[in-house]
DNA sequence: ATCTTAAAGCAACAGATGTCGCACTAGTGG
DNA sequence: CCACTAGTGCGACATCTGTTGCTTTAAGAT
């Protein structure tokens, strides 16, 4: 996950993800040498240091230059604003190698799953906070996010089709709306409403979908009996 | 809900919320009369009209004051910012008569609300979406917005109470559990996710709670058996 | 009517934020 | 080794955002 400095990562990437300028064919790849690659990972890290330390209120361009030990000009270039830069680091954040993790059983991987996201919002300041309050502002940072999202539920339907090899539920499951319908209650609560964290709402929220999912209030096409 | 400028509203508040610079016992009200009252309806009023228009980005101190016809700096001394603004706004918005409607059965009644929901989210631009944005900036902003949320989800208590009377669910159910369940997915996918508003998802969240909570998921002591 | 004073207007200022032209540095290719 | 140039550094500038001291207006009381 953290870029180590100096030694160039190889994504060829166009740094914040923006149109560029019409390479005229003759140049295939702009210049991925040495600088350019360093300075990506130098202001990455401060963009991630900086919002450990002050939030996402407290992420300037001006303090993530200078933490950088770059000009304010250069980072105003390649990433445009705050959320280009957010945006970056969000596609950054999806190179990880995570998996949830396998209890034996839907409740409790629903509920150790649900455990790490009630974890990981609670932290004061919160990273993954931080980049849901930038999608609010940028529109880069908002398709970063989505592509995140998408990244995450799609690694977790694994947990569904483990219940559905243990026989736990019925082969024909919409795995994304059971996941959604455990997960979005901790969203809901802990960042939309602003309730006081409850260590037992992780495993409540998993519970009342692993009900509703023995119900068959997920069932796809429903064959009628 | 829209204020008639020119007929002052009677509610005595303290604008922002903010504390006040310590009434010396001697003036027990400041001065509720017609200017200051005719002043604030104006500014929320603007406020109002701006984010109607160009939504939360585009809100700013200087538009509103324009628009409110009133100087930049009596809105920045009386709200101090953005937030501010939100912050009154929001609890302005508490002060309506909104009320659940009552279509018979439960799962109807949590598919009208999410009905509603679905549509005051997916409008561009929603002025809830940027109250919701408002709050991750601003901690006025943010403590109003909870009071809304708490305002909201107790009115809508009475779908489970009236669900109990006709015997279809337990008496102790946990009221607020059950509404959160059955609305979160809503804002989870349109406002955090931002996928597109699928319009059957409404019905399905309010049917997945449905279910859950036949099968006893929001039971309050759970008397075992 | 007139006095008092809270609140609004006004203008000048300070700081943050973002932009632009130009000079320079350092990969890249000959 | 040298030439080329993408990318960076630098400083000057424009703009936006928020603050402060003072003046003016008008609500409320005598």
């Amino acid at each position: 996950m953290t870029h180590t400095p100096g030694q160039p990562d190889s994504r060829a990437v166009p740094a914040g993800g923006r149109p560029e300028p019409v390479p005229c064919a003759t140049t295939p790849e702009r210049r991925p040498g040495g600088r350019t690659a360093r300075v990506r990972a130098q202001v990455l890290d401060a963009v991630r240091a900086e919002l450990g330390e002050h939030g996402y209120e407290g992420l300037t361009v001006e303090g993530v230059a200078a933490r950088a030990g770059v000009h304010r000009t250069t980072v105003y270039r390649r990433w445009e604003d705050v959320g280009g830069l957010l945006a970056d680091v969000l596609d950054a954040a999806g190179e990880d190698d995570w998996e949830p993790t396998d209890t034996g059983s839907l409740r409790g991987d629903l509920t150790a799953l649900n455990d790490e996201i009630q974890e990981s919002l609670v932290a004061r300041p919160s990273v993954p906070r931080a980049l849901m309050a930038a999608a609010f502002r940028s529109a880069r940072a908002a398709e970063a996010q989505q592509r995140l999202w998408e990244d995450r539920y799609a690694r977790c339907e694994t947990i569904v089709e483990r219940a559905v090899g243990r026989g736990e539920l019925p082969a024909r499951t919409d795995a994304r709306s059971l996941l959604i319908a455990s997960t979005a209650p901790l969203y809901h609560q802990l960042v939309l409403l602003g309730t006081a964290p409850d260590p037992r709402l992780p495993a409540r929220a998993a519970t009342t979908a692993t009900l509703a999912a023995a119900a068959g209030a997920f069932g796809l096409p429903v064959p009628e009996e």
